[in-house]
DNA sequence: CGCCGATTCAC
DNA sequence: TGAATCGGC
């Protein structure tokens, strides 16, 4: 019997899927037996545990790639442990020719890999990476100062003079056949699903993980929702965002693929889709890759302040009780408890609620936004390492290009304003079901609602209370830096 | 990817 | 009067 050569490894990290998957082709084409593996990496130093959701979604998408590659002859291979151990482990077990992977970009991850490739090489087996999660890797542009990029728009003008991308790749026609007798854990065993049988069925009943799912989603965003994204995306209502973030944090689907879907020749003729309509899409598309960008030059994103003036900010100690009541939905602010009921019950939120949500809990509670940003790590099912933290840090005013700090939401306007007719609320705050849309975004000015608290705070004398602490903030750091705090 | 109060200007 | 505009926060 002739050799088929020694076998080929391809890790899938969070890139869940076949389609354009420049690893899986890679690997597919060496022709040599195939061993296709996911390892949960709870363990490394610098890699974050995934949060609740994140864990529920993974579950979903392994057993879907599982049996997307069961369609091919093939199989995933679960394994756990430190990822270097378990790889060079798993190299060494098969004796491979060949890995392949798909980069990531987080700092703990990118060391992580480092160090499996130099061990790899030394074992004299070929490695190789490839873009295959963002357009613009983070190292290849910088601004004409030869700096990161800390502002958004040149950021995405930059990004965008290497457009097109490359176009997406198939998914493998046939891949070669698997290794027998190559161990893998049960992906029961690894309990990933919540305990809490309630959460999970709220996450069931709204979400489809797995490469599948995505495209469903896509197709279904192009054909019914695309056409209003620009006018309509800001109303929580609406209905018209595309809900790919959680597929696209598991790398179901890939932005080269989105680029090229809403492209002309992608979107087909006769579809009547405005460009402002495809430009708005792929600025959000735009502002991951901006995430990115900025996780890749502060990998601590999620604990520091992307601004260091903002170290000095004076956080008062938690206020528990109100605390819990944002979590819960129940700080008797309609917007802002519809939006984190919507979270909870779905592991989603709009994104124009995320950021009436957020302020409310930073400016209105004063709470540090790491704390929001570690509730919405663990209850979104698109957590994303980059994303969120970004996006809190803007908020909080301590970001890059960011919001200003007296940028304070009122979320009463932000209601009236993005869901006039108040059915987002509805939706989500049955007790305000018979209030009328003129009230419903502050029902206690009209005497409350049974059933419904009031506000757990004046929105007007908190706001003015943020409005100090950020000047006072402001006056401390000119005071620091001038060199006369001592005198 | 604000808010708010003051001011201006149309009616 | 009240909608639009402007500037400070």
């Amino acid at each position: 019997m002739a050799s088929l050569g020694k076998p080929t490894i391809v890790w899938l990290r969070d890139d869940l899927r076949l389609a354009d998957n420049p690893a899986l082709t890679a690997g597919a084409r060496i022709g040599a037996p195939l061993v296709v593996v996911y390892v949960l990496d709870e363990m490394s130093e610098g890699i974050r545990r995934l949060g609740g959701a994140s864990k529920w979604w993974l579950h979903g998408s392994l057993d879907a790639s599982g049996k997307a590659l069961a369609k091919h002859g093939q199989r995933l291979v679960l394994r756990h442990g430190p990822a270097q151990d378990v790889l060079l482990k798993l190299a060494d077990e098969l004796g491979a020719g060949h890995v392949f992977w798909n980069r990531r970009y987080g700092g703990g991850e990118r060391a992580v890999d480092a160090a499996i490739k130099a061990g790899l090489k030394d074992r004299g087996i070929a490695v190789e990476s490839f873009q295959a999660n963002l357009l613009c890797e983070p190292w290849t542009i910088r601004t004409k100062a030869d700096q990161p990029f800390r502002v958004f728009t040149p950021f995405w003008n930059a990004c965008r003079t290497q457009m097109p991308p490359r176009e997406p790749l198939p998914a493998p026609d046939e891949l070669p056949s698997p290794v027998d007798g190559v161990g893998s854990d049960s992906l029961a065993d690894w309990k990933l699903l919540p305990t809490r049988p309630d959460w999970a069925g709220g996450l069931r009943d709204s979400w489809t993980p797995g490469e599948d799912g995505a495209q469903a989603r896509f197709q279904a965003f192009r054909a019914e929702k695309l056409k209003d994204y620009a006018a309509h995306r800001d109303e929580p209502a609406a209905d018209v965002s595309s809900r790919l973030s959680p597929h696209l944090r598991f790398g179901e689907i890939s932005p080269f693929q989105l680029w090229h879907g809403v492209s002309p020749e992608g979107l087909g003729d006769g579809t009547k889709i405005s460009q402002a309509n495809v430009d708005k899409f792929l600025s959000e598309i735009g502002w991951r890759e901006f995430s990115w960008h900025l996780l890749f030059h502060q990998p601590d994103l999620a604990m520091r302040n992307f601004q260091p003036r903002f170290d000095a900010f004076p956080w008062p100690a938690v206020n528990e009780a109100a605390l819990v009541a944002w979590r819960k939905g129940r700080t008797g602010i309609p917007i802002v408890d519809a939006g984190m009921r919507e979270l909870w019950k779905t592991g989603f939120m709009h994104n124009r609620v995320r950021m009436i949500v957020a302020s409310f809990l930073i400016k209105n509670l004063m709470v540090d936004w790491r704390i929001g940003e570690a509730w919405f790590w663990d209850t979104l099912v698109d957590a994303d390492a980059a994303n969120n933290p970004a996006s809190w840090q803007w908020v909080a005013g301590s970001g890059a290009d960011a919001a200003p700090y007296f940028r304070v939401f009122n979320p009463v306007l932000q209601g009236e304003k993005f869901d006039a007719a108040g059915d987002y609320v509805r939706r989500f705050v049955p007790e305000l079901a018979d209030v009328p849309a003129k009230q419903i975004h502050a029902a206690w000015k009209a005497g409350g609602v049974p059933g419904y608290p009031g506000p757990i705070v004046d929105l007007g004398a908190t706001r003015e209370r943020a409005l100090r602490a950020f000047q006072q903030m402001r006056e401390d750091d000119v005071d620091s830096s001038s060199g006369f705090d001592d005198d």
